[in-house]
DNA sequence: TTGTATGCGTTATCAG
DNA sequence: CTGATAACGCATACAA
């Protein structure tokens, strides 16, 4: 493996010549110049990236926290990240999470340990104040809305446009609101504008039965459907956390013979293109894009994001 | 920022000790060694990563190269290494594509200056021979059957499948059959195999006009079908490169009342399952993990792994 | 069991 | 314009 001393040691000049010539530096003359650089050539010479960092005390990359990749939200978010990492000649490190906290702790360990420049959160599992402490160590970014902690974050503004889906369902008179969602509104960011803008608009919480938690698949918006019906708490309209979701909920009554309650989805999917229902587009590669920019910015600061509802009811 | 030398002079013991503290190492006194980790925890002491992999010589980073993510191939592949690299304590950088022959160059020269330990390309512009120049940087591995080219490789085994395929379309009597790809064959070594499985089954070419180039999304499909519509060329059975793309293909018909040819999707999406069609399982969240594993072992050696048809006809 | 000295490959500072 | 040398922070062969 030949480094930089050898060919220093060929051209006869210093490491600090060759350094100039590798990083196109002022200070060394054409002749110079091109007699070092025909030794690089010719030794098929490259710079090791690894001692380069630790040299300037940067890693160019940066470190994405993923809780999993099926969902089109972090797929999203992550195209966002990486269409702006590679414009800026970025290296993206994909940390999968699983929102286990311990695994999160690590990924705040590696921060510490220098093994990238920043940390970007799409979600996570890790109390936001926990988190917080470690920007200590480097710019951390979180992908949802931080509420009083004192965090960067680029962030779909979706308590709005929930508010005027709310009132959208609530116009047009329907009454027993099911909700799914992902995690529970005690611990996801999410889930609890979700409950807020309910309660804005109809003056009151959710029907607590009303409430389905853990959905994240076909699979589960099929189960809701069927805890809904066996459970006869006959929704009228369903606000649905996805699209593929929503397409499994509506699937259960469809298999049964049942008629299916109003149902709006979200992320904007190809499921509800194909089978035109409602849907919120939350408009994550922006805010992947924003997140990456705090990130190598190391500005503390928040960014909303509007999302926007299509409605494709075919009522305004 | 406390480094190694530090916590030496402030334990009054050599670095030598305190490294081998740090990495759990034997020959150190259980003594020295709680006197040593007290000093760490109460200083907050933790490696830095580049100074640890500098040394080492090792980064236990592995490159994965994406042309794109949209895309499900790339979402699952990903998946696959992901869960693989996790478990083993890798850290994942992704490098996005976009099939961009100078950047696929430019990871190539990543890998040279030892960013990363091994490459993984999920796909690649350059020619395979190119790539396999510079496995002597370090193990490079791709994710489709790289011929006779001496190269690592974890692929889905799809010629089987494909030839199923089409012999069931054959023994069903079907005669013109369409073609969607992503790219043309003549570069992609996926829609060179479904032309030679074409070959194998029908004894002929098929039909050029029958075959449509570009197709990734939803919309190609859509416009595969217009193209086929305005050119009279009237497939009967239309063979698409993914669910999605199925569905915009037959939106297309639907939306003019026309006759939708039959047609089989691939890829084994939620659209299929939705609309009930025929499909193709490639299993690569197993070509991910496989290929990961080849990365790090180092091993020169191509594994298959068999894809699978899903017939959802009702037929046999 | 512990310490010393050197290597890892660059960049950066400062002197010439 | 060029060079010597000190960082960067850690691991490790060898010595004690």
């Amino acid at each position: 493996m030949t480094n930089i001393h050898d060919i220093a040691k060929m051209t006869g000049y210093s490491v600090s010549t060759v350094s100039r010539v590798l990083n196109h530096k002022n200070y060394v003359s054409d002749e110079v110049r091109a007699k070092v650089q025909a030794v690089i050539d010719e030794m098929d010479y490259v710079p090791n990236d690894v001692a380069r960092d630790l040299s300037r005390g940067k890693t160019y990359s940066i470190g994405v926290v993923l809780p999993y990749t099926k969902h089109p939200y972090f797929t999203q978010i992550l195209n966002g990240i990486m269409s702006e990492a590679f414009e800026r000649d970025y290296r993206l490190v994909v940390l999968p999470s699983a929102y286990d906290k311990d695994k999160e702790a690590e990924f705040l360990e590696q921060l510490r340990r220098k093994a990238f420049d920043a940390l970007i959160f799409t979600s996570h599992g890790l109390p936001l104040e926990k988190i917080a402490k470690y920007q200590k160590y480097g710019p951390i970014v979180c992908c949802q809305y931080p509420g009083n902690v004192d965090i960067s974050a680029a962030y779909s503004e979706r308590i709005d446009t929930y508010v005027k889906a709310f009132e959208w369902v609530r116009d047009h008179n329907f009454e027993r609101i099911g909700i799914l969602q992902n995690r529970d509104y005690h611990v996801s960011a999410t889930s609890e504008m979700t409950i807020k803008a309910y309660q804005q608009v109809f003056n009151k919480m959710p029907e607590s039965d009303l409430i389905v938690t853990d959905v994240t698949t076909y699979d589960d918006g099929h189960n809701a459907a069927k805890y809904y019906v066996k459970n006869e708490l006959d929704p009228d309209y369903v606000f649905c956390n996805s699209d593929d979701i929503a397409v499994g909920f509506k699937d259960y009554y469809l298999e049964n013979n049942l008629k299916v309650p109003e149902f709006m989805g979200q992320e904007n999917q190809l499921s509800s293109k194909i089978l035109n229902f409602s849907t919120i587009d939350h408009q994550f590669e922006k805010v992947g894009a924003s997140s990456f920019d705090l990130a190598i910015s190391g500005d503390r600061k928040q960014i909303p994001i509007e999302s926007m509802l299509i409605n494709r009811s075919g009522l305004v």
